[in-house]
DNA sequence: CGGGACGTTGACGCCCGTCAAGACATGTGG
DNA sequence: CCACATGTCTTGACGGGCGTCAACGTCCCG
């Protein structure tokens, strides 16, 4: 074991990062890809199902085979604090550490499938296999320096931007994936999920789409679905810049 | 080498976490720790002084024996985010990975005392030593809930809230390292970079202290130091909760 | 003693949270 | 297939918390 950390923590996948999470579950030998698949167990859930709880032993491991997840914590009066939402290969409750507890609640947002390892099995191939736990821990070092660029946006940037570089992301992750050039980004939770992720209202999320609907920038219209009519001013609202004939403005 | 992430990370000293650090430290045998603290070399700095810059090759691995370092990353337009302060045994530059640059600015806020090892030599002791890398990831793994933690009270805490916050952690903090209960907190930065850490304003800092004043929850006067006049209260101003004999109001 | 950095306090305004009503989609039972 | 309930998104009205700008006070160090 390689880790004594107070919690379990998740492996999400950000959209600068799904590749180099993929390049590196490739990289790692069949056989060992063959033992990480074997004796895992799949389970299916609906969307709104709660797959671990802040506080409760971790007990297994998750792994996200389709669908999404968000991964949050609570403040006693109920305001909520989305860390992360989860995708496809994003990891719940990896601790290196047997005698943990969940530091955060995971609630599938879609209809998703899991994989689900009993903690035990999982250990000991991080353990044995040296390549598994560099695996993790290359990408928990990646979400750290993910959650740092994040407090740096909830601290100070606008409702705008922060909206903007919403989208931005889940636009890079959705074209990497399928290797093109997109016109439009598939948004699959709800307002009050994005919110809570950006530390902002779902009022405000609706408004600031509104925004940049009437701007001519985004296309909205399709439940779940946002069309990108303008990349560049779209960059420029996540910059917080204004572009007019080749100036920029704050 | 255990990790491949793609920036150097800074291992700070978190109120909760200081004692778990200092225990982990001593926990070493004394045959590496004399070798860790082997071959490494003090530098003093001013306050103020820039000690490594956020995209700069990382060349080098420092521990902070004396004073306080803050760690920040900025915006294009200067705004700027102070994702942590580090205290004495606080690390900068932790990579577990040659390759890298900084991810974030590290700037001296009062005079201080660094140890610096070039990075070799501190990743060769990783390599061969497994409890020196186990320390370095059990830090990471604290950090990075830490991170998350900050998120939610940067997210969705009023400023009163996260100025009780601070205040608290630097309490406890001292309170740990002197092994008593202390009237007064010592608060070494300036109101700038507390507020770049709360994601504040300097005013709104000053205001929010005044206001506790006013409440007789602190005391203020003596530059760099605040008293604690009553600590239930201003745990409650920490919650976001108001006491009046007995019942708790939001 | 004088200048500069830092903290305090006030005035003002705006962004965004809150509350509320309405539109729209989806599912369920009759 | 329709009536209705339910959950979600949209839009408006309003207010407050905190950012911005500015003036002043205070401390420190030359």
């Amino acid at each position: 074991m390689e880790l004594r950390g107070d919690t379990a923590m998740a492996i999400s996948i950000d959209s600068n990062t799904v590749s180099a999470f993929q390049s590196r579950l490739q990289a790692l030998d069949s056989s060992i890809l063959a033992r990480l698949n074997d004796k895992s167990r799949a389970v299916s859930l609906i969307e709104g199902s709660p797959i671990v709880v802040e506080g409760d032993s971790a007990t297994s491991i998750y792994r996200v085979r389709s669908g999404v997840v968000s991964i949050f914590k609570l403040l006693p009066d109920g305001r909520r604090q989305v860390t992360g939402f989860l995708y496809s290969d994003g990891f719940i409750g990896v601790t290196f550490n047997m005698e943990d507890v969940y530091g955060y609640t995971a609630e599938a947002v879609t209809r998703c499938i899991l994989d689900v390892w009993p903690r035990p099995a999982l250990d000991r191939l991080f353990d044995e296999v040296p390549a598994v736990r560099r695996l993790f821990l290359a990408e928990m070092a990646d979400e750290l320096t993910a959650a740092q660029d994040r407090m740096l946006m909830l601290a100070r940037r606008s409702a705008e931007e922060r909206v903007a570089v919403f989208l931005l992301a889940m636009a890079r992750r959705q074209a990497d994936i399928e290797g093109r050039r997109l016109d439009a980004v598939d948004i699959p939770m709800r307002w009050a999920d994005i919110a809570d992720y950006l530390g902002l209202t779902p009022e405000t999320v609706s408004r600031t789409l509104s925004v940049l609907r009437d701007r001519g920038i985004i296309q909205t219209g399709q439940r779940g679905r946002i069309g990108i009519l303008n990349w560049s001013e779209l960059q420029s609202a996540a910059d917080g810049t204004r572009v007019r004939n080749g100036e920029i403005y704050r």
